[in-house]
DNA sequence: ACTTAGCACTCTCACCAGTAGAGTGCTAAT
DNA sequence: ATTAGCACTCTACTGGTGAGAGTGCTAAGT
């Protein structure tokens, strides 16, 4: 615990560093908050500051730099996490109202804009459910010998595929395959429906296992569906000078990477948002990178993570506010659309 | 029409920048390729191009850099388009090939191929049809109070979105609704839906109108679904030494400003092909970028465009041949699947 | 008429002081 | 405990210099 005052100058020093992105010297200090010390006595103290890990210096005649360490314990003691101010909110909340359509489009839409309230990358993942299971499936013909199956999952989701026949088939046909297939599965995980021993025509066999193959393919891919917002943002930001710099964080942000990224423990703040600074991330690129995750959706039905990233400098308050606030908006928005009372489940089943 | 000797200089000259990146001198050419020429002669030769505007000077003592005209130039007389190399293109199919899946994730493999192939960024935007027409609708319910509307429209396009009821509502009702509509509706553009003299019912009036909203912004998005990749293939080229120009491109990229980019016209090669080199591009932000696309898809069906985005310094015979060689194993895939017959068309209108 | 050797010229780039400025850490005095 | 004072360090900018690359022109050769 640090006494008093060093922990309100490093507070000061966090502060000023983040938003100049300038090491902050201790004549800055002194002048900008007309401190009732003198710049040697701030100058002992930083000494100190930076004896016990909490911030560094980038060289010898330069201002002074927080640390992982300091920013970690400005994040957990000093910050006060204030509540977004009401005309953020309702700004946040009318882009999300016009939002309409799909559930891809609310990720994508959430991602935006989180990315634009906080001015970083914000990645926000699908939402999965615990196991896909087969609500209902729809087969329409296309050509002579190709049908497109939509399948319908449970918590809303819908998977599409072309179906190639070996033989020219009628929609008739295929309106009885899937009134068979929709009777024998419904309900049924991809697991389920393979274990099976319903009896099949070969037809009715080939589409079986398309759905099969869709719906573990569904289970699968968990994380990697995402979307990424607001990486100019984040480029723009000072700490990414060179254009080595920014080739550094466009491959830490390469869509296969993000699911790695994402799935962080640990460093937990306040319900649910988990904020991992600089070197707390396991991977090595992600080292000057800090990264505030929120996990959101309806618990025991659907659940997706909406992270922000950015430079370790980043506004933590602010930030860690607004994630917590979308992923609450958005959950809330899914449980009005998805939450499936066990009533609707059993009716389905039968 | 350039005498045969500069011609050969203009080419040479374009293919050594292209591979170097370098501005190219009199001395690099007469040495690297060997010329019965002295230097001053070459000398003479390139004042000459540059007289007449295919080549230019960053300063007095650097050597040539082909200018758009002598890009130009080079594209549309001096190079010849080879064939790919039949490894490549069997490395292309095969990274086509084992795509499974729905049609989105053709698009965005084919994206990623193309990019990889010719590294530089990729542009592949979702072939749309000539107008939305609806095949089939279908209600499954979610909740009580609302349920997932899902849409099959014709070249196998599907749209989903969660309905919301002002009341209770069981599947059977849903079903009936879907039932009637589909009758009703079947083989209809949105047009067509909003001006039916159909007699319908409260509900099923609210659902009418949920579809026909979905089917106009489908018509609507047009270019606007599209898929990037290669970014970061383009970002390492030596053009884009500094943040400033990264951030330059970024911009160029940004997900609404593709469509603009895109449909563009004149320019036209061979069979589709179009070439637009740096300033002939109509957005001033591309001045410094060409682009090569040629549409895809299946004639009088779905179309879609593909396009090959980077630094005026590119391969243009490889790009161009991989484009189109791209293209067609697109469209080849697509009719495969997606192209319907007439008899198909009635059948399902009735 | 074309080619070429020769040469003066221009411009960039890398290197090397030198200097101003920012900021520190220490010491000694309050 | 605080602070004034000061020597010290390091960066960033400045201007200067020289090597190197490449040009354009001229005049001579074929």
């Amino acid at each position: 615990m640090l006494p008093e005052r060093r922990a309100h100058l490093l507070s000061l020093i966090i502060g000023e560093y983040i938003d100049s992105a300038v090491p902050v010297g201790s004549e800055t200090l002194v002048r900008r908050y007309e401190l009732p010390f003198s710049t040697a006595t701030i100058r002992n103290e930083m000494k100190r500051l930076e004896d016990e890990g909490f911030i560094s210096h980038p060289h010898t005649s330069a201002g002074r730099v927080p640390s992982d360490k300091g920013y970690r314990y400005y994040v957990e003691t000093l910050m006060q996490e204030r509540d977004l101010p009401w005309e953020v909110k309702q700004t946040i909340r009318h882009q999300f109202h016009q939002a309409g359509r799909d559930q891809d489009e609310w990720i994508q839409l959430s991602a935006s804009v989180l990315a634009r309230a906080v001015e970083n990358a914000a990645v926000v993942t699908m939402p999965r459910s615990v196991e896909a299971r087969l609500k209902r499936l729809e087969l329409v013909g296309v050509q002579d010998t190709s049908a497109l199956l939509v399948l319908v999952l449970q918590q809303a989701r819908v998977k599409q595929q072309v179906l190639l026949f070996p033989e020219p088939i009628e929609q008739d046909q295929l309106t009885a395959i899937a009134n068979h297939l929709n009777e024998a599965f419904s309900g049924h995980s991809a697991a389920e429906i393979g274990r099976s021993g319903v009896q099949l025509t070969q037809l009715e066999w080939h589409v079986a296992n398309a759905v099969r193959e869709i719906m573990q393919a569904a289970d699968g891919s968990e994380f990697t569906d995402s979307y990424l917002e607001g990486v100019r943002a984040v480029l723009r930001k000072p700490e990414f000078d060179t254009s080595e710099k920014m080739l550094n964080l466009l491959e830490v942000l390469e869509r296969r990477n993000l699911p790695r990224l994402i799935p962080a423990t640990g460093g937990v703040v306040a319900d649910g948002v988990t904020v991992m600074i600089g070197t707390e991330n396991r991977e090595d690129a992600m080292h000057d990178y800090s990264i505030v995750v929120s996990p959101y959706g309806v618990p025991g039905s659907v659940s997706g993570a909406m992270a922000v990233l950015g430079p370790t400098r980043m506004h933590y308050p602010e930030t860690i506010s607004t994630v917590r606030f979308v992923a609450g908006l958005m959950s809330e928005m899914l449980s009005t659309f998805y939450d499936e009372g066990p009533v609707r489940e059993q009716e389905d089943g039968g």
